[in-house]
DNA sequence: CGATTAGTTTCTATATTTGGAAACTTTACA
DNA sequence: TGTAAAGTTTCCAAATATAGAAACTAATCG
């Protein structure tokens, strides 16, 4: 067992966890798009602000968002937008190959 | 809630859970050097091989790896190299954040 | 100050993931 | 044929993840 190739690959997999979750992506995708708050994007995956909450510290700590704090409110905002484009990349390989895989 | 990107995001969540385990990760980068059969990388990992085995077929169910049968060997490859690369990318983008976070 | 709003944390029940042992399948080959 | 080798699948126990409710914190504002 390599060391090193094992730490890297501890690094990487709990970075890919925390895109691991539908909800979780989902967030990433439409943060994309503009910075929201807790509440708004609670409210429009139809799920608690405590679910919401917990998966954007999710994200936090993985170090694919940043949040800034106003007054109440706390606006996240992506702090990689490459990342994204990464997703949709390997997203769009890993389907044609799965594609072919299943004869389509 | 967005149907479309939620769907996408559900599909690409399952491509980032496959990858989302350290030993998965570590198969996954280890195959980026030459395929291996299933014992091999048991060994190598220090697992049962019915633990790689098991590992091996999430990777190959997203799409990650394809696998070649050879008498009573199974050889398994990477199927999209890029999508490696891509993990070294958004991998080191994601750290500098978490370092700029941390304060590093 | 007291009420309200936005978020986070804690608690709990449920569901999913994981590893290893054991059973089973398939191919090789003596 | 029967034994071994390589993999896969099944079973089970332990660990982890998830959702929502409730409690809690902090800022706003009447």
């Amino acid at each position: 067992m390599n060391e090193t190739r094992y730490l890297q690959a501890q690094r990487q997999a709990h970075m890919f966890k925390a895109m691991s979750h539908p909800l979780r992506m989902y967030i990433l995708v439409t943060l994309k798009d503009r910075p929201r708050c807790v509440c708004e994007l609670a409210e429009e995956m139809g799920v608690d602000k405590s679910v919401a909450s917990k998966h954007l510290s999710q994200l936090r700590e993985a170090g694919l968002i940043k949040d800034t704090k106003t007054g109440t409110q706390v606006e996240y905002r992506l702090a990689a937008p490459c990342v994204l484009e990464v997703a949709t990349c390997s997203d769009t390989a890993v389907l044609m190959n799965r594609k072919s895989l299943l004869g389509i």
